[in-house]
DNA sequence: AATATTAGCAACCGCACGCAG
DNA sequence: TCTGCGTGCGGTTGCTAATAT
């Protein structure tokens, strides 16, 4: 059997998505749904293959997804799942939510494969000084802005699922359009949305902004969540 | 200042599976 | 039962940025 290929290869953008391309698969998923991905990047009008949408909306553009540094409490969960359950990233993602098994892989096979099992750490050795490393967030500056919502307990669980997705659309489309962002804040790391994790902290939404530059661009970043974040009330953690 | 090295991670690739006809 | 399609999954690649030399 010939399998068909995935995609029409010729004339098809490949590598990192641009905020545009993210922009428009956002868009046409929110308003269409994405019953097959095969069509969807052709209705969309998108020079992408099928999968390469699917991918960028599951691992990085998916409203619920949670973003930032793995907690201790995750990796020890991680670990525990993967002495049960092997590189079955899928079923481990599914036990943790808001990441996805990209994610888990890449943090397995880049941190803790090497915490769990040393002798690995022996085969590929960490140089003593630290290189490179700088995503890991840990010396990057951190913002956290506590959003104070208009949700009320009782109405939490109707607008629970709609509330993270209510700002990533604001954010993409109407009062924050990308270009309104000045060059160099294009280049800003993404905003991370926590929306509330659990009834008990259900009148709280985490607004974190992971960063490593100048205090001028702190500044530009809480403004950012202040506009964003007209439909709440604000107040510094 | 230029170059090399390294870690982190987004994205790609190919195979396998489930399902419909 | 066979075939073909769409999708999911896991392995791998390659780019970027930080740091060392």
């Amino acid at each position: 059997m010939v399998r068909a290929p995935c995609c029409e290869k010729m004339g098809q953008n490949k590598g990192p998505w641009t905020l545009e391309e993210d922009k428009v698969l956002v868009d046409y998923i929110r308003r269409h749904g994405h019953s097959n991905w095969r069509a969807l990047p052709k209705q969309a009008g998108l020079l992408r293959c099928g999968k390469s949408c699917r991918l960028r909306w599951l691992n990085y553009l998916k409203p619920d997804i949670k973003r930032g540094n793995f907690t201790k409490d995750e990796e020890d969960t991680i670990i525990s799942l993967h002495q049960q359950l092997g590189n079955r990233w899928s079923e481990i993602a599914a036990r943790l939510p808001g990441r996805t098994d990209n994610e888990i892989k890449n943090v397995w096979n880049t941190h803790l494969k090497k915490l769990v099992n040393p002798k690995i750490a022996q085969i590929e050795p960490k140089t003593e000084k630290k290189k490179g490393g700088s995503r890991t967030g840990e010396e990057a500056s951190t913002l956290s802005v506590s959003v104070e919502s208009h949700i009320s307990e009782s109405s939490f669980d109707a607008r629970e699922e709609s509330f993270s997705s209510e700002i990533v659309e604001r954010f993409w489309l109407d009062e924050l359009s990308i270009s309104n962002l000045s060059e160099s804040s294009k280049n800003m790391p993404a905003v991370e949305i926590q929306p509330p994790i659990s009834k008990s902290t259900s009148s709280v939404a985490m607004a974190v902004v992971n960063q490593k530059n100048s205090d001028d661009d702190m500044e530009f970043w809480l403004n950012f969540i202040m506009e964003i974040g007209d439909l709440m009330e604000f107040s510094h953690v």
